[in-house]
DNA sequence: GTAACGTTCACGTGGCGTCACTGTGC
DNA sequence: GGCACAGTGACGCCACGTGAACGTTA
């Protein structure tokens, strides 16, 4: 019934959405001006209105965020994405996007070995502390 | 037999040490600047020298550092484990330092679940970039 | 109308990296 | 004596955090 034109209807507030990705307001503004993210729409005042595709792309972003890529490969991963999205399947487009898709799946798990090794690492830091604790006691 | 004086015979230069433990020239300063670790000594010309026990030194704050510790709260840790080493076991200082030991473990193991969590998190990104990859092919 | 929330702009911070230039060590 | 290595500044950078001063909205 309800179909108010064609744009969405939970449009939020920045506060809102970076509660709900948990990011802060100030990171998610310098996302926008990094050219990552960009609003909805805008009141007329200027509030920043953000629909659900942002959330997405907004939790995106934060998911990539600690596997230490920086902001400009974070912009090509989202861009990346969006082109895919809009590219027609199986054309000579689609298969050079399915190779760098490929690539940033090599990445990432480069990444993602380099946080288990860190994860491995912590034991050292525990044994140093034991070492310690055996000394004391 | 040959135990000349006191101090080890095996003193290294900075650019040595910090490729042994795998940090820059610069962060290997830039800690002695914040004051984390010092050079067993200096030569006449002033060229930094370092230890064994610094190498030891460095490996802890390096594997600390992808923990998302500041550097002061590594330098507390470090300082924490020398104090360990020269308290007197059993002593009512020794106590006080295994309590704040126990803290410090419980950071870390914090830390290493949030890393954890981070691996996980990779196959969130994985995942939206396999939805873009069945949308191609 | 009044709080709470939002805007832009400018400056500060942490943890280094990067010169530039000079001084040491083998 | 020559050449790599090291020394001390000073400045730059990234990814935000932190106000200030002011406007918007439920």
């Amino acid at each position: 019934m309800t179909r108010p034109h064609e744009t969405s209807l939970d449009l939020v507030h920045i506060g809102v959405m970076a509660e709900r990705v948990g990011l802060s307001l100030c990171t998610v503004r310098y996302y926008e001006e990094m050219g990552l993210i960009e609003p909805t729409t805008r009141t007329a005042g200027g509030f920043r209105l953000y629909g659900p595709e942002q959330e997405d792309r907004l939790r995106v972003l934060k998911t990539m965020k600690p596997l230490g890529f920086t902001l400009d490969e974070m912009r090509e991963l989202v861009q990346l994405i969006d082109d895919a999205r809009r590219a027609k399947p199986g054309s000579r487009h689609a298969r050079t996007l399915l190779e760098r898709i490929g690539a940033v799946r090599g990445e990432i798990a480069l990444r993602r070995a380099n946080l288990l090794d860190q994860v491995e690492a912590t034991q050292q830091v525990t044994s140093a502390l034991d070492t310690a604790v055996r000394h004391l006691s």
